[in-house]
DNA sequence: AATGAATGAGTCTTCATTCAT
DNA sequence: TATGAATGAAGACTCATTCAT
């Protein structure tokens, strides 16, 4: 499988160098590959867009795993969302894999389940210390993330942590 | 100018119902017009957005600057926003246009640098008050609110107080 | 007719401008005067050239039948090219005009009788004194001349002279 | 490459049949071809215009080659010049590309050059007998020979002869 | 498994021309 | 006479996908 490992690499820079449109025919090119290879590999865009997010999915779910033994659970929770929307800002595409609601069987669809989890996880136990309303689940934070990684993508970025923590503080309660 | 009116009233539909590609030579035909008419009041995509997106400026505006009358400035607030984001999720375009920064010069702008004037005066008022952070300005309030529209339209709409509750009390002093 | 001079007026500044295309529309646009109102007066572009041409054609001809009464009638017909050549380095649009059959009936066919006349009588005083070959007419003089033109305009235009040259001594009788 | 090989042959016969515009769309059709076929192997008007002219500028250069070793330089070039002309009547194309400067680096003008340097060997050997002029070097007669040709074609062709006489008389030292 | 030539539907855009006002 | 909005045929070009080798 070096063709598939190269095949990733070169859509990686792809999207690294500001092209979003991931053109299977391009990216065949590129990785002195035939455009069948690379279909064979990825049969649609989606697919490799699924397979490029699959390494960040491990990194963010270990990180939400981790989030969840924290002392602290309000603190775990703002580290966790701190590493994932650094992680969105880095890479659109995985943003966008976020957001979307996942195609039923995907591979993707396994691992954002196994993210809500332990996201699950951490709310409850932020619950129990009055640090997190009641009604909000795993997917509505994931949900509200992706919207501020929109809000700082759409400023020039130096608003993370602002817009970051308007979302924490909207999570807490209201009073 | 009935074929601009009626070209603007497809251009909508289309959008309303999903298809966000606005191919001009589509929307010619559903019009029962011909190409060069819809280039001719459009010469781009881009322009047709503008254009649709004037009338919902008006609107916004308009509430906008009722905002800074009422009352209580962060029940205006909460008002204005979710006339806001009501407005975007029905209108995924005018979302683009509102969270882009604003091609300089583009009529876009100067109706988005009306908007945030009212805002921003509706933020100064509900700031004397104690009810909002110090350090958000109405654009990253605009920013926000397309985030949350995000937020809201990922999922299945039914958490839009919910989401927008969210960021309301996270605009507020942090505690 | 101040409309049609206005209209002429912008056609020579576009030909002028390097723009042969001669697009009705842009001329109507440019002259501020609507695109039927250049169509009525031209019904299509080879009418705009040939009345582009007239002028032009005019001065020609008069040039033609100062050069029939010309002392020397080879340094006449000499002088004659030279001028002719010019004219049409200088209207692209004039050449095609002159290098073209010329429909039958056409103002244009008229005037090009008219100058082939002129130079028909110019060539029979020449070949008198044995400076011109006898099988060329004035036809094929035009569109020799036509030919110098195209390849002076396919160099740098520094080659006129030299060409022009080429072209005398050719129709002179052969050796 | 049995494609590449059928869209220039349908190209040839466009040509022949006075359809100069050489639309790609049109050519794809008459071959029996997809229009990406035609896109792959010319990506545009001109790299087939220039692939055209690749046989016919062996031809060409092949006989100003031999035509260097004839044993009456002037005779080599009038047999040169009625086989080039020849060639570039039945080939208005390439009578273009002949015509046309050469944008650098194109495959046309490396055989430009190659072409234009056989020539000048002529016409060198040619002068050492006196019976070319001094200042005309290998690109005027390119350019003359264009002239001439455009002359033809604006006449029924009967004139071949007579035009290229007069080109070659004029190459002559003036007397 | 790998290749890459071939496909052609789909989209964009221009511009000569008409015609109701 | 003049206007200019409207027309739509025509042409250029792209790119996701297939399939014979």
């Amino acid at each position: 499988m070096r063709n598939r490992a190269r095949i990733l690499r070169i859509a990686r820079g792809q999207l690294a160098a500001g092209d979003r449109s991931l053109q299977l025919n391009a990216i065949a090119r590129l990785a002195g590959v035939g455009v069948g290879t690379v279909y064979r590999h990825f049969p649609n865009r989606h697919a490799l867009v699924e397979a490029l997010s699959e390494e960040r999915f491990r990194e963010l779910i270990g990180e939400a795993q981790a989030a969840v033994a924290a002392e602290d659970p309000f603190a775990g929770l703002r580290r966790l969302l701190r590493f994932a929307l650094d992680l969105m800002l880095d890479a659109p595409d995985f943003a966008d894999v976020l957001e979307s609601a996942g195609g039923v069987g995907s591979q993707a669809s396994k691992m954002m389940a196994e993210l809500d989890e332990a996201v699950t996880g951490l709310l409850d136990r932020a619950r129990l210390t009055g640090a997190v309303r009641d009604c909000v689940d795993a997917e509505d934070v994931r949900r509200l993330l992706c919207g501020v990684q929109h809000a700082v993508r759409s400023g020039d970025g130096a608003r993370r942590d602002l817009y970051l923590g308007v979302l924490l503080e909207g999570l807490r309660p209201p009073r």
